[in-house]
DNA sequence: CCTACTCGTGATAACCATTCTCACTTTGGA
DNA sequence: TCCAAAGTGAGAATGGTTATCACGAGTAGG
């Protein structure tokens, strides 16, 4: 783990809500002033790869991130108005499909819940 | 509806699993020789906007497409071997999270199971 | 100190899916 | 026929992401 790294890391513990790439960029040059775009994205990829981070859509066709640092199984709540992330336990359940559902065997699953948080519900914001 | 746009409906129909748009292409040249890249795309954001057509996660970067003929709320399963996909009932069912969720109104969620369609799943295919 | 080697880094070129531009054609109405 | 609007195809432009390359830091051996 280089000081690189760690700025990228901390810069990315700094985000309340997902960001792209370009953020944590401006982000992490206030850690390391002049760290290079590529840096940024190896170490993108280095975390994602150990579960530091994890992809949760897109925006504008590049991609957005958000922190995570727990292991267990979880999803994410997205603010639809300011793009906060909140970390949600699986919804499924005890309807996990985990056995054959149309033929198929699932092993796996993705889930991803969108509407409104706190302070944007309270304030009547919509977006998109 | 211009015959251009008739063949990449046609050529999205004649897929039973999740295609990109370069697949799609091809199989629109199949039945409009020499259709143009462009013209499929606006096809494609054409009939992503009227429901035909959903994106479903991405492949090498470029974005995976599925036919959507309901208009029903549903879900994908998709063959994380052969790249099959299947719609599915929501599986949330009585766990629907309209409600508040950390503080989150959830106004809508999108699901994606991964696993095995019949057919890999008898071969023992594995893939990703 | 010197060499050899590895690895992370930064700048930039390359890549490639997607979108834009523009000239042309088609369509439909009068 | 004339006109306007919309669709089309070729290719250029865009922009996020990845690959390339040279450089410096660090380490090991001599």
């Amino acid at each position: 783990m280089t000081d690189r790294r760690r700025s990228v890391a901390a810069a990315a513990d700094g985000f309340a809500r997902a960001f792209t790439v370009d953020d944590l960029i401006a982000a992490a040059r206030a850690h390391s002033p002049g760290i290079g775009i590529a840096t940024v994205y190896r170490a993108v990829a280095a975390m994602e790869g150990a579960g530091a981070l994890e992809r949760v859509g897109s925006r504008d066709g590049s991609a957005l991130y958000v922190r995570c640092s727990e292991d267990e199984h979880h999803h994410h709540l997205v603010c639809t108005a300011c793009g906060a992330v909140a970390h949600t336990p699986c919804p499924l359940g005890t309807n996990m499909p985990d056995s054959a559902h149309e033929g198929f065997v699932v092993t796996s699953h993705q889930i991803t819940l969108y509407g409104l948080c706190a302070a944007c519900a309270g304030t009547g914001a919509v977006r998109g």
